[in-house]
DNA sequence: TTAAATATGTTATATTATTACACAGCGTTA
DNA sequence: TAACGCTGTGTAATAATATAACATATTTAA
């Protein structure tokens, strides 16, 4: 949690709507919403997108372009990632599953290939859209 | 196999070019390519690739925006994909590994969703790269 | 107290992807 | 065989996502 402290304005101001939302967020969205303080710029937006993901604080969903506040509090670094996506409604949760996670940051191939870092996205019915 | 005969001219000729290459294209660069062969627009290469995905004939790298032939040679539906990446080199392999596949197609986690697809995307250092 | 590193602001532009509309070919079925 | 649904094609325009290039400010650390 330190390094929040550290965090230049606009990449407060960014990630405290993000945290704020409870859905992924695109870049012009977030644009759209820090107009009001004077972020003019998409660039200013992914310069800020960019360090938050570095160190952690927020995701990216790849398949979505959208960008989603960490849940795991003690996060510093993005670097293995699994997030439920429902097809239906877009609604998108951070999976944290220590099993999981132990799996793939063990998993190795055939390749003789380490790797460091992962992304995994799941895809759906959420309970509510299965209805 | 058999579905490869169904395939439509501008289907075909995408999918040929993208079979050819070891390594995941571009739509851009798609469109470049098959200029010579008649398809001008952009929305000519991606009726072709999102019809192509959907029969699991290739897949998209999701954190790469591009496109590779699906090695699994009885592939028919895309639902379980699995890549890594060298960060350096950007080689892209697809992954294919039974017990990987099983695990994270009976993954179930506490929200008691029930998944019928996934992405995983590994990043790390080739063999090439590491040395 | 200067240099290096990090962040900002701005304009322009590149890259990736979709909307909207017109029409062609093919198999069904009525 | 005509009408229909379905899938695919072609084209133009535009939307959405992301980066390059340049100038300047602020912070950090030697």
């Amino acid at each position: 949690m330190q390094k929040q402290e550290t965090l230049s304005k606009n990449q407060k101001i960014i990630l405290d709507l993000i945290e704020k939302s409870d859905q992924p967020l695109k870049a012009y969205s977030i644009l759209f919403d820090v107009k009001k303080k004077g972020i003019n710029a998409p660039l200013q937006v992914y310069r800020a997108l960019d360090k938050l993901v570095e160190i952690g604080k927020i995701h990216k969903i790849e398949s979505r372009n959208a960008f989603v506040a960490c849940k795991n509090s003690n996060c510093q670094v993005s670097k293995a990632t699994a997030f439920s996506i429902c097809e239906s409604c877009e609604d998108v949760t951070e999976v944290s599953n220590l099993k999981l996670s132990k799996y793939l940051n063990n998993f190795a191939d055939k390749s003789g290939m380490k790797y460091n870092k992962y992304n995994l996205e799941f895809f759906g019915l959420c309970k509510n859209c299965k209805k």
